[in-house]
DNA sequence: TTGTCAGACTTGTCAGACAAGTGAGATTGG
DNA sequence: CCAATCTCACTTGTCTGACAAGTCTGACAA
C-alpha cells in the first residue's frame, strides 16, 4: 500500500501528536533530523511543514535549541492578514465601520464577564498608555487595551475577529495619537471604560466605546479616505522620524505585546 | 557595505515588483532560478520566501508551469486563522454570539450598497442553495451568499472580519443544515434578506438577519456548548460518511466559491 | 492538415555538507 | 572545594548539485 504522504497530512500528524492540549506549551519537539527520519522524509520536507506551522504560532524554532511548541495567539492572525488588507486599500472610513459595532459588543460583553485578572492586566495597560513617553509606546498601550478588552469577553471568536483587524487598528492609532487633541479628548473616554467594566455596567462600556471610536471619525475627517497604509507611512516618517517601515514597526510592537501582556 | 538580505527584505522588495497593482494578476514572475541568480541567493531560500508569499495568498506556484501572481481574497485570511481558532476549541455559543452584531451590521449596510453585480451573484448563491443536492453543497451555497453579502458592504475590513470567521461558520452550517427542520425555516428568511437588499431597506435586512442567525441558536441548544471542531468532524463522519477530515472537506469548499463567485 | 513525440523549460524533492548558535559537562586554575 | 573557562555534541539555517515529475512548444512525419 502505498502512502504518499503530503505536507498537509505531516502538519496534521504532527499537530495532534506534539501540540494538541494545554500541558504542551513551551515543551521542546524533536529536533528536525529526527522527526524527518521517523516519518521517511527528507529534513527539507519536513522544514516546509514546520515552516507552515510556525506561520499559522503553532511552534517557533530556535536556532542552535531546537522547535518549541508555543500557544498560538490572536495577534498571529493579525500578521497573515495584513497583507491581504494592504492590497485592498482599506481606508480609515471603512475601519471604524467596521470596528463601531464589533467594539461597542465588545465592551459590553467584556463588562459582563471580565474576571480580576483582566481588570488588573486592563489597569497595567492603561497606566502604560498614560505614561508612554513617544507616539509609539501610546499606540502600543492603546492596542493592548483594547486587546485585553477583547480578552475579557472569554469568547475566542471575537478575540480572533479583532486581532484580524489589528495591524489596520495599530495604523489608525498611529495617526489619532499623532493629534494632542485627540489624546486628551480620548484618554478620559478609557477611564470610564475601564470603570464600566469594573461596575460590571454593560450600557456605560458600550456608550463610552462608541463616543470613543467616533473621536475619531471626527477630528480628521480629511484623512478618512485615504488608505490607512498610506497615512500610517506617512506618519511613521514624518512623526516618528523613523526610517522603519510601517510593516517593521508594527511587527515590533505586535510582538512587544502578544508576549508581554496578553497571555 | 554588507547587505545581508533577510527573508522578510526579499519579499517585500518582491512583492513591490512584480504584486503590486491591479494589471499584474494572473500574469508569470520569472522563474525561481532566474530570481534567485539575480538577487544573489540560493534557489532553497528564494523557494522559502515565495512560500510565504503564497501563503498569504498573493502567488500560486504551479508545477512544470511557473510562478503566478494571485489577488488576495478574503478567504485565504480564513485558512491562516483556522488552526488557531480550532486550538481554542470555539463552541457554537461563542460563534453566535460573535456573529450577531457582525453579520446584522454586514445585512444592514449591504442594503445600502449592494450593486446590480452584487444582487445578481446573490441571487445565483441562493438559487444554488435551493437546488442543492446533498448538505456538502447546501453548506457551500450558504457560505457563498453570506460572503457575498459581505462584499456587498462594499467594505474590504468587513469582508476580511467575516473571512477570518469563515471556517468556523462552515462548521456551524454542516451541523444546523443537517437538520431538515432547520433548514425549511431558514430558507425563507434568505429571501426576505434577498429581497430587503434589493429594496435597499437596511432595517428588514436587519432584522431578517437576526432571526436567521438565532434559529440555529434555538434548534439545537445541546450542541452550542461543545467545541465547534468535534461537532463538524461528527457531522462529517456520520452524515456525509465521509472519510475526509473536516479540514478537508473546508478546504475544497473554500477554493471552490473563492474561485468560482466570489471575485 | 493533423497527430506524435522529443526536448527544453518549469517546480518539487532529495542527500550531503558546512556555518552559526546553544548548552552542558569536563577541565583547569585558584 | 569553588569558580571560570573551554571543548564538544547537539540544534537550526543555508548552500550545492542532482534527479524526478509536470507542462508547453515546435519540429516532424503521415
Amino acid at each position: 500500500m502505498k502512502t504518499p504522504i503530503t505536507q498537509d497530512k505531516l502538519a496534521i500528524e504532527l499537530t495532534r501528536r506534539y501540540i494538541v492540549g494545554d500541558e504542551s506549551v513551551d515543551s521542546l519537539m524533536p529536533s528536525a533530523r529526527v522527526l524527518a527520519e521517523e516519518y521517511g522524509v527528507s529534513r527539507l520536507f519536513l522544514r516546509e511543514v514546520l515552516a507552515g506551522l510556525q506561520r499559522q504560532g503553532l511552534i517557533e524554532t530556535v536556532p542552535g535549541r531546537g522547535v518549541y511548541v508555543r500557544k498560538p495567539h490572536m495577534l498571529d492572525a493579525a500578521k497573515n492578514v495584513h497583507t491581504t488588507l494592504r492590497q485592498s486599500a482599506a481606508t480609515g472610513h471603512n475601519l471604524i465601520e467596521a470596528r463601531a459595532n464589533l467594539e461597542q459588543e465588545t465592551a459590553r460583553l467584556a463588562a459582563m464577564r471580565a474576571t480580576d485578572n483582566d481588570i488588573e492586566q486592563l489597569e497595567i495597560a492603561l497606566l502604560a498608555f498614560e505614561s508612554a513617553g513617544d507616539l509609539l509606546a501610546r499606540a502600543e498601550a492603546d492596542i493592548a487595551f483594547h486587546a485585553l478588552l477583547a480578552k475579557s469577553t472569554q469568547n475566542p471568536v471575537l478575540q480572533v475577529m479583532f486581532g484580524s483587524i489589528t495591524a489596520l487598528t495599530f495604523e489608525i492609532m498611529l495617526r489619532s495619537l499623532a493629534d494632542p487633541e485627540t489624546v486628551a479628548k480620548g484618554a478620559p473616554l478609557h477611564h470610564t471604560i475601564l470603570q464600566a467594566v469594573k461596575n460590571q455596567d454593560p450600557a456605560s462600556a458600550m456608550k463610552a466605546m462608541s463616543q470613543h471610536l467616533h473621536l475619531a471619525e471626527d477630528t480628521y475627517a480629511s484623512d478618512l479616505s485615504i488608505p490607512l497604509s498610506d497615512v500610517a507611512a506617512r506618519i511613521v516618517k514624518e512623526v516618528l522620524g523613523d526610517s522603519r517601515t510601517v510593516h517593521e514597526v508594527l511587527e515590533q510592537a505586535l510582538k512587544k505585546y502578544s508576549m508581554d501582556i496578553l497571555r
